[in-house]
DNA sequence: GGTATTTTGTAATAATGACTACAGATATTC
DNA sequence: GAATATCTGTAGTCATTATTACAAAATACC
């Protein structure tokens, strides 16, 4: 559901929505869902707020396409990390540096995008952005159950927590290599608790 | 300096500062401080706008005071938990079970108001909780360093970073039992790594 | 070409934010 | 009691917020 449906009628759009999603989606992951203002928007994207109403419905119809995008091209690739024939813990560090890697990679737009969103208080955002992380987490500790049933949910929160923290340490301005430190330190963990 | 300078001439103010400062910790705590305006802080205190002025300054005057008290009377006693004649290892476990406690005690205020406040969209207000955060740090990382110097500050990362997500966890609605078994996994990592 | 349909620009709306002007009230000091 | 200093209540300011009314413009279909 990235494309809009063509329309058939009607005066044409000046401006590409798909890529006013993704000028969003820097606004948002660079300062938050909160201190962007549809003010903001409108500006970047060189349209009025009649045009943004028309082409998203509003500002939280914005932000779920831009959530959506996010999933899709910037978040962390569980399906490809997770393979079921390399060992759990070694999947689930290689997880946690993958993260650092993307949570560092541009200092404007720090974290995770998802991660950070949870702490704004409009509260339709955030219910967006908490059923994604529940998503994630699912994925999570549905891969680890499969093999270690019994320690699913404890090493799913354990990671879960990490990764939280990763993301807030790299938006206070945390460089790679301390971030991969503590990444590696928690694989530790990960390689013991999982051990076969 | 909770309390205030007392005054010998003029008309005596009808409430009690220090106690209005207590009442906005907890609406600053349940809600952040984006999210509470002056007009509910006001309306808390059942004074009006001037009478807030007067008191406080202004709003980050207000948000000042209440991390101030928040340090002095709900934060971790770091001072007491990190004991230079325990293991280090064990000293840090302590803090992060400690942690775990007091952000699940209450769960109308939920995680650390400090750390939760580094979120925030005021530069001001932002800049305190990030030094308090910053402060609480060094002195971990000044307690790890005096007998493990040169790991010093990739322990004190992953500490501040596992706190910061139990806080965001227990925000979350996380049970006491599932973050103390995350702090209990971070704690072994802990004893591994600084094991003398 | 006329009609239906949709977008656009200008401008406004209603709500909420932090903050304050001002006059009256209430205390201490002389 | 008079002077001085401070707080309080009423009411308002000014900026900013998300959102929209309305009419003109631009397209597709007949």
């Amino acid at each position: 559901m990235t494309t809009d449906i063509p329309r058939t009628r009607g005066r044409p759009r000046r401006f590409d929505a798909d890529q006013g999603v993704e000028i969003a989606q820097k606004l948002f992951h660079a300062r938050g869902y909160d201190a962007v203002g549809v003010a903001d928007v409108t500006q970047a994207l060189g349209i009025n707020p009649p045009s943004f109403y028309a082409a998203f419905g509003n500002k939280a119809g914005l932000y779920a396409r831009v959530l959506e995008r996010y999933s899709l091209t910037a978040a962390i690739p569980l399906a490809d990390i997770l393979r079921p024939d390399r060992p759990v813990a070694e999947c689930l560090a290689a997880v946690l540096e993958d993260a650092c890697r993307r949570y560092a990679s541009d200092p404007a737009t720090a974290g995770c995008l998802v991660l950070e969103g949870t702490h704004c208080d409009d509260p339709e955002a955030r219910a967006a952005t908490r059923a994604l992380q529940a998503a994630a987490e699912d994925v999570i500790r549905g891969f680890i159950a499969a093999r270690h049933p019994e320690k699913a949910e404890s090493v799913t929160d354990f990671v879960s927590t990490t990764m939280t923290g990763l993301s807030a340490k790299a938006r206070s301005g945390l460089e790679l290599d301390r971030l991969m430190a503590i990444a590696r330190l928690a694989g530790r963990i990960l390689t013991q608790e999982l051990a076969d």
